[in-house]
DNA sequence: AATTCAAGCAACCGCAGATCG
DNA sequence: GCGATCTGCGGTTGCTTGAAT
């Protein structure tokens, strides 16, 4: 506000919309679909410019809008994409489908950002804001790898996503002439199903390369290993329209150790309501709909991922290579070490933030996990941190082993 | 009760890529 | 191949609201 308008026209209205306003807008979309953005005002009888009205649809009046404050789920899926994609809002809401770019955004710049900057990492690379700590070892450089690779994919996986939902719209918009990328979202009472082109799975390519690493060859957890990831972007559209994923973990697992390592319990995220427990998850369940389900040593892909980016080796810095990323014999205390760690995930967030009544800060690195033994209280404070910075790792890579194939990302 | 300040959010702007003629 | 137009995205602004003083 306050720049020179965006559209040439004078005398169009700017600012918060009327209700009268959004009523003809929706009345007008609802008949006739939007067509063209830039035609629809002065059909709709609106003085607004397309741009202004696309907008007004796109975040507020879409009726498959989920609005209201953010369920914890909801969160890590922000904070763990955003590790992973940046500020590519647009790519993050469509992993929640019922949040708008802008809404994210906003969630992220209000909240989310400064509550990781509050725990120490910084919130663009999320990264520890003092890599000093963890520059005798190879966790650095293993998570810079990540990193490193995760953008390059990630700006691939983009152009691929775009390619789909090109060819989606297209294959749509032929039936349907509402057809169109916010149409096709999961409720709308306008969607119809949208076609989608046949084509071959397609995954990223460290996850291909992860699960052949990692996945046991008979492994019968499909969904949980990177073959649910590495689900198909043919997937995707279906995936929109049934949401049915949701993150699991161990809920009876025990308690970390006051090291925060040596309990045996492995978080990993399911997909539930699909056959198989293939790639086809969506969304994480909404608020309240927490579904923590603990399976134990499960010699699954996230174990192998955890391993990957938590353990520490000393001999080899040769990060992608086969053999590196192989599980040492004892890969289930490493993994282990993140056990639980969707969890400690949230508590980490919860607890720096204003409703968890307990600053992260204030404990100086204090874990909240109620363990006053794994505490900063034991002096130990580079290993809390440590500690934290594997799971908050470890978080990010069990999302990207079970994200939905409806990313454009995964 | 009045004022100040900060947080949250809706909306705008410019840019870049895609599409069309 | 090229230019004009359209659309979508990300960054930013400024209004509103609620808490603190």
């Amino acid at each position: 506000m306050g720049r020179s308008p965006c559209c040439d026209k004078v005398g169009l209205k700017k600012g918060p919309w009327t209700p009268e306003e959004d009523q003809k807008l929706l009345a007008y979309i609802e008949e006739h679909g939007h067509g063209s953005w830039r035609a629809l005002p002065a059909k709709a009888g609106l003085q607004r410019c397309g741009k202004s009205c696309r907008l007004r649809w796109t975040n507020y009046l879409r009726p498959d809008i989920k609005r209201g404050k953010f369920s914890i789920q909801e969160e890590q899926t922000i904070i763990q994409l955003h590790a992973l994609l940046g500020n590519r809002w647009s790519a993050i809401a469509t992993h929640l489908p019922k949040r708008t770019d802008n809404e994210i955004k906003n969630y992220w710049n209000t909240h989310l950002k400064k509550r990781l900057a509050k725990m120490g990492i910084d919130p663009v690379t999320h990264k520890p804001k003092t890599d000093a700590i963890l520059s005798n070892d190879g966790q650095s450089k293993h998570a810079a790898n990540l990193s490193h690779m995760a953008q390059w994919e990630s700006a691939r996986l983009e152009a691929e996503a775009r390619l789909v939902r090109q060819s989606k719209l297209r294959s749509s918009s032929f039936h349907n002439p509402l057809a169109s990328p916010e149409f096709s979202s999961p409720s709308s009472p306008l969607t119809k199903p949208a076609l989608v082109p046949p084509g071959p799975p397609r995954c990223l390519d460290i996850l291909k390369a992860w699960n052949g690493v990692w996945t046991k060859p008979n492994d019968d957890q499909a969904g949980t290993s990177a073959g649910g990831a590495a689900a198909s972007v043919t997937g995707l559209a279906g995936d929109l329209e049934s949401p049915t994923s949701t993150l699991s973990y161990s809920e009876n697992a025990p308690q970390m150790s006051s090291n925060g390592i040596g309990d045996s319990s492995t978080a990993y995220i399911e997909f539930v309501g699909n056959s198989s427990g293939s790639c086809e998850g969506g969304m994480m369940k909404e608020e309240g709909e927490e579904d923590w389900k603990g399976i134990d040593n499960s010699m699954s892909f996230t174990s192998g991922l955890q391993d990957m980016a938590i353990t520490v080796d000393n001999t080899h810095n040769s990060a992608w290579t086969g053999e590196s990323l192989r599980p040492s014999p004892d890969s289930h205390q490493h993994v282990s070490g993140g056990g639980n760690f969707v969890e400690r995930f949230t508590d980490l967030l919860l607890s720096s933030s204003g409703g968890g009544d307990r600053s992260f800060c204030e404990g100086c690195g204090e874990s909240d996990n109620g363990d006053a033994s794994g505490s900063a209280g034991s002096g130990d404070a580079s290993h809390d941190y440590l500690e934290d910075n594997k799971n908050y790792w470890n978080s990010i890579l069990n999302l990207v082993d079970s994200s939905p194939s409806d990313s454009p990302m995964f």
